[in-house]
DNA sequence: CACTCATATGAAAGCGCTTTCAGAAAGCCA
DNA sequence: TGGCTTTCTGAAAGCGCTTTCATATGAGTG
């Protein structure tokens, strides 16, 4: 019954404008105008005729107009890697609550870890004006970081930490928190370690994770050998084919480090396949403590990643900028080891 | 005419406006702008010096004035329920990137699943001049509708299917996939039910599994006993705690229906915990196909909704409204019963 | 009670772009 | 070549709002 030419004729007609309303309540737009921005400097009594005319007229401020007369948009750019992993949706989710509040919007986009996907959306985004950006990650070429400042946009990156002072960040470190997984195993006793990463390319937290286990490694003298690094885009499937693929080599690791959790998952879930028992013969440990981690027998021994805190502390970080407060430098957040039944000691001594 | 305090500060000192380029350019603004948005009607050696011009001077149209000038945005709004299930991410990502070769963006808002913020972001977007808008479910209030159609902004709902023509959709209908997953348990030859249901109020898809399932037990004379349907907002840990709850109920049930995959995961861990074999001892189906509904063994018997496809289609669909094309009603997608080893014939005869 | 000072309001100038509209250029035919 | 149509291009008028700036109003002083 749907006829959608009728239903849906262009944007043509006209929302009352704010001159319509400055002349239901009888006052000039520029009172109007303040009512709306700056409410305390108008007289109450007439504020309140203005906010009748605004209610009797059901007007909507023409968010274009505004944007061009006050050079802010009100729109907050967000570029993530990706939206269907649940990881980058909670940090979405709660930039989202937190500027909302304010009255800014974001206006989000997927670059698929596609550099050239990524600058392509932030051209667009810078197009249309945005006050303020989040990205994911450090690493992209100085070219994009010209474009963002020539247009003077306050930006923050999220899932890293400490770029050197070069840009404001909000994340953790990701070096020290793979760091911190190989120690655990180390402690327990395991020597000989594979690990399953995700793709290091454009992938900077990907690659920082990696180098935190090999330089934890290194520090103890011993080498993570290459053939037992397997690197593949994220995945359950993969964290499968994967782990088949290292239970190949011989001597087997005793332990296996998944750069993510859905890995792990997938590691998990192929040991009990393959009737490898989890951590007697094997451990397993994790990355972000996705929402399956406590639960996946024997629970998943993984890095509790702030996801969520990340989003709002971005959001609150450019909230700040935009207000033109005095505005510290965010530092690093904390991740959290969270052990589990799927790391043991190793059964045979290495 | 240029503003001489630009014309004389550093070249990148401010953006570029559109009359900067024309004038490097040699044309006039109009001839610019026509370059921008109709490429087509000017003559290619002017356009030419007109695109060397833009890339000399980085070009960056302001979006804001192009939208006030045009009543158009180029901005898309979309509301979710929620953003950190993997769920609705699939969905947004499609509708991105189906969007973003016609130039244009999506805002996003996420509701928790509250009519109130749905509201408020709507509001929102409304005031910042979304183009179109994407929703999901039919489920709210007229008010709501008719903010939307006084704002002649084009919409779609999204995860429904078929609302009488009332509002234009591109889902599924949650009723029949509810009702197909019982006909697919009936047909084994279960008899006693139970099912963990997403929460009903203000979802109207869960309502509608929901629903389904009633019905279809209805029409072969059986009963869904209340006491044997169990309702909690979306969750792993609720699908565990639901489903030990069930377990509790003598006689028992001997199939599980879950509203969405993740109870149906608690539900398989939890019988991994308790020592039930599926589906010897209970067969299980969840909703929607998610990540690891293939590999939590014995594999989840479920639903596979399209949720990229509704977000490709939504995108598809609001793009030629709003090109002004001749647009069909958009039809109903279908789902798919994915048959794993989670469902089998109940052990004892009911 | 004149005077200054603070404060609330209105007039008007844009913000940077699109889009009529009319006129110039180019093509076509006789 | 002249007159006609068909393209292209440029001038100019806004789009709806914010924001100086100047004025009006009222309060506070000596």
């Amino acid at each position: 019954m749907i006829n959608p030419e009728r239903a849906f004729s262009m944007p043509e007609e006209a929302g009352a404008t704010l001159e319509d309303v400055a002349q239901e309540a009888g006052v000039s737009p520029a009172t109007v105008s303040r009512c709306l921005n700056n409410p305390g400097i108008v007289r109450p009594q007439l504020k309140a005729k203005v906010d009748a005319a605004i209610e009797k007229l059901d007007y909507v401020p023409h968010g274009a107009a505004r944007s061009l007369a006050s050079r802010r948009s009100r729109l907050i750019g967000a570029i993530f890697p990706s939206l269907d992993s649940a990881l980058f949706g909670g940090t979405l989710e709660a930039l989202q609550s937190e500027i909302a509040g304010s009255g800014y919007t974001p206006v989000v986009a997927s670059s698929n870890y596609d550099p050239e996907q990524e600058r392509n959306h932030l051209r667009n985004m810078l197009a249309s004006g945005i006050d303020a950006l989040m990205l994911v990650g450090a690493e992209r070429e100085a070219s994009v970081y010209r474009l963002i400042r020539r247009r003077k946009v306050p930006y923050v990156l999220t899932w890293v930490a400490g770029t050197d002072g070069a840009h404001p960040c909000i994340g953790f470190d990701n070096r020290a928190a793979g760091a911190a997984v190989t120690r655990h195993l180390l402690d327990m006793g395991h020597r000989r370690f594979a690990m399953i990463s995700g793709v290091t390319a454009n992938n900077d937290r990907a690659a920082a994770r990696l180098a935190g286990v090999q330089v934890t490694l290194k520090e103890r003298e011993l080498a993570l050998d290459p053939t037992l690094v397997i690197t593949r885009p994220f995945g359950v499937e993969e964290g499968r084919a994967a782990l088949r693929l290292l239970m190949e080599r011989a001597p087997r690791p005793t332990a296996v480090i998944c750069g993510a959790d859905p890995f792990a998952y997938g590691a998990l879930l192929e040991c009990q396949s393959l009737g490898l028992r989890v951590p007697d013969d094997l451990s397993i440990t994790g990355f972000d403590d996705m929402w399956l981690s406590a639960d996946l027998p024997p629970g998943l021994t993984t890095v509790r990643t702030p996801r969520n805190q990340m989003g709002t502390l971005a959001g609150r970080y450019m909230l700040s900028v935009l207000a033109g407060e005095e505005t510290a430098p965010p530092r690093p957040l904390d991740f959290e080891l969270i052990v589990r039944g799927s790391t043991g000691p190793p059964s045979q001594p290495a």
